[in-house]
Formats: C-alpha cells, structure tokens, sequence
DNA sequence: GCATTAACCACAG
DNA sequence: CTGTGGTTAATGC
C-alpha cells in the first residue's frame, strides 16, 4: 500500500474529474492504493465488499462461477471502476475479479463513494451514464452470444482484443484456450478448433497466444454473419 | 436421408 | 495446457 494523492492523480476517472479539491481529499482519505500482479485476485466472488475499486492501470477478467462451471463475464481494461455492481447491488460479491496483467487499483470506502455522489449530481450523472453504456454493451454482448455461430463470436473476441484492448493488430491474448472457452461458452477443443481453422485460411496467424490478423475484413465478416 | 454445428471423450505431445 | 480424431446429438434442408 502507497502514499495515496486524487488530488494529483492524472489518471482519475472522467466521474472524479469533476470533484473538487475538498472532495477529492475525503476521497484520498478513504482510499488505498493497491497493485497486483499477473493472476493475483484482486476481490472473490462469496467474500464480503466494502470497496468500490478504481482501475489505474492494467487489465481484469471478471468471472463468474455458475451452477456448470466458471463464466468469464467479461475483461475490463483500465481506466474503469470495478465492483460498482458487486458493492451497491449486495453486501456479497457476485462475482470474482482477477488481474490478466500487473494492474494498479485505487479501493475507495463504499461509505465515501456514497457520500460523494449524494453530495455531488454531477459526479453521480458521470457514473450513471458509464453503467449505462456498460449496460449497452452487455446487452450486445448478450445478444451477439445467443444469436452467433462459435466462428462469429470467436471472431468478435479476437477484434475485440485487437480493438478495444491492445489497438493493434498483433497482440499477445491475455487469456488460454479454456478461458477463451469460458468467455464465450464453448468448449477449449472447439477454441482450439476454431483458432486452427482461422489459421489454415490464413486469416490469423496464431502462435501459442500470440495472434496476429491477417485478413482483417475477412475476420470482421466472420464476425457480422456470425 | 444428408450436411452442419458443436459437445464430449480419449489420447498424445 | 493444447491439438486432434472419433463419436454423438440436435437442427435444418
């Protein structure tokens, strides 16, 4: 744990942009600094929560273990807040957070987190419209995941790592075969599978994790038609 | 019927 | 942990 300073910090969040230096101060207050590393969990899903965590740097699966097996709900790069759900939503964590990558995160008091957005509209608006556009893209994600054949989604999650997450076309995955399995329920033989196929057609070129994208308009159709 | 899609099992690097 | 082959089940022409 860390000297903690919101005040300086460069990295706040869009939502703790908007907080004044009093603010930010009660924030700071209330607040530890906290980094992990590669795999290190960062809350458990069963466990009690009291924080509201904000992502500095790095990269998170959220997951989820189910009545079958284990869920990756989804990953989540920083800059975000993590636990929003999890803390307001039960006084148990729904659901698990575990570190893809060395990651540094803020753990803010829920009790100050609450006060800070009864006190400041602006602020809590900030929050409202991120979980809303999170609340979008989980419908997509829904709906993409019902409706598409395993190369479509296969092929979404290669884009969206490529996109989203490294902004390249050449990245390492942060996940294995089985999680990939878990992030969009199939099997590891069929990741496995598919991944062989993208590469005899020579759209990607795959490398253990290493992936790169060949024939990137080919991939996106894959992705449209499911 | 026949083809497609994908899960499950087994086995080998 | 991965890749591959065989098998099986469901679904859609």
């Amino acid at each position: 744990m860390e000297e903690i300073n919101c005040r300086s910090c460069i990295i706040k969040s869009t939502a703790a942009g908007i907080l004044g230096e009093k603010e930010l101060e009660i924030m700071e207050d209330n607040s530890a600094k906290v980094s992990f590393k590669k795999g290190e969990i960062i809350f458990r899903q069963g466990s009690f929560s009291s924080n509201i965590i904000y992502l500095r740097t790095g990269l998170v699966k959220l997951h989820m273990a189910g009545p079958q097996k284990e869920q990756i709900i989804k990953i989540v790069k920083a800059p975000a807040y993590l636990g929003i759900p999890t803390t307001f939503g039960d006084k148990i964590n729904n659901y698990s957070a575990t570190a893809l990558e060395e990651t540094n995160a803020c753990f803010i008091d829920i009790k100050t987190f609450k006060q800070l957005i009864y006190q400041n509209g602006e602020f809590a608006y900030e929050l409202i419209i991120n979980m809303c556009k999170n609340e979008l893209t989980n419908f997509h994600n829904w709906v993409n995941l019902s409706q598409k054949h395993l190369n479509g989604r296969m092929a979404d999650t290669v884009l969206f790592f490529s996109r989203d997450i490294y902004r390249k076309d050449e990245f390492e995955l942060p996940l294995r075969r089985s999680e990939l399995a878990d992030l969009i329920c199939t099997s590891r033989e069929t990741v496995s599978r598919i991944l062989t196929d993208f590469y005899k057609e020579k759209i990607l070129s795959v490398k253990g994790r290493g992936i790169k994208i060949l024939k990137k308009k080919l991939l996106e159709q894959i992705s449209k038609m499911g």
